[in-house]
DNA sequence: AGAAAGTAATTCAACTTTCAACTAATTCAA
DNA sequence: TTGAATTAGTTGAAAGTTGAATTACTTTCT
């Protein structure tokens, strides 16, 4: 069948929207990381040591700590190696599972990231949050549960009509 | 004066807005990036390419190129050359300024990124605009927009009143 | 003109991230 | 119960990124 495999570009709307939201992304981010920069901490290193800080007795598995962090397993042991020689954080031996070790946060680690905190959440509203109304927070809440919860499906390219 | 510095920490809302946004993009953006690999391209990548093809000629001096794509110029340098061996772009002096080069998309480069293309709008369609409803993306170019432009004043910590 | 300052682009060195391979422990299944 | 498959985590090398230093021009100022 000659289906057509036309591409659908994008309208100048959806350029738009598309653009403005990437480009407007990227620097807020660069921005955020500068703030944090004063305390020696990237936002990757603050959103590890922010989960770690949570966790019951400030201590996770390697894997698990990796898994809600976004980051992979490899790229935490590495980054632990350096906040371990910071003095933010140790590991601990798992009893229950001798493969097994706990990312555990330190004293030093938890005054690091309570230093930081404060400047962090004020560069988050700075940047982001205090832009938005109580109903673009809520736009946005959906817009982005919308995007992630579709984004388990595989995306396969479409024009498997070829010739 | 005992100028109260409280943190104004985020409330629900106001946290569930943020990451919402902030992990479903970092998703998105890493299945964008899968969805081009295909063709042996970054997204970072795609957009030198795809500026590069929109220029004038195809051909824009390094500087010009590292700006509008938000890299910085000693990455954009790296790349090129990376480029420049998979025969997508090639350097040229510039006549009027010698201490300038250009980049230039070989007809190669153009067929690839050609090729890229639809493939990478259909994911961007898939992973983002094609969950947004018509006033979402106005929404959205609005809330962006706005973000952008407040990011060039400088953030300051609030609490200089220490002591 | 000639010195000083500025600009375009690359390179270097340090650092970070990724990828694939590896070790070691655990689970599963017959 | 043993051995195949899986899982936890680390490692080392290669690739990528950054920012400062460098090179080679250009502009500006007097």
């Amino acid at each position: 069948m000659a289906a057509k495999n036309e591409v659908r570009w994008l309208n100048p709307r959806e350029m738009k929207a598309w653009r403005n939201y990437i480009i407007a992304s990227r620097r807020m981010l660069e921005a955020l990381d500068n703030d944090l920069a004063g305390f020696e901490l990237t936002m990757a290193d603050y959103e590890v040591l922010a989960q770690l800080s949570d966790a019951p007795e400030r201590k996770m598995r390697m894997s698990e700590l990796a898994e809600i962090s976004m980051i992979s397993k490899s790229r935490l042991s590495h980054r632990m190696k350096v906040m371990e020689k910071a003095g933010w954080v140790r590991r601990e031996e798992c009893p229950s599972d001798r493969r097994g070790y706990f990312a555990v946060m330190t004293d030093k680690g938890f005054k690091a990231i309570e230093k930081a905190a404060p400047t962090h959440v004020a560069s988050v509203r700075n940047r982001f949050v205090d832009h938005l109304t109580v109903k673009d927070q809520e736009e946005l809440s959906k817009i982005f549960d919308r995007v992630q919860s579709q984004l388990r499906g595989q995306f396969i390219e479409e024009d498997s009509s070829k010739k």
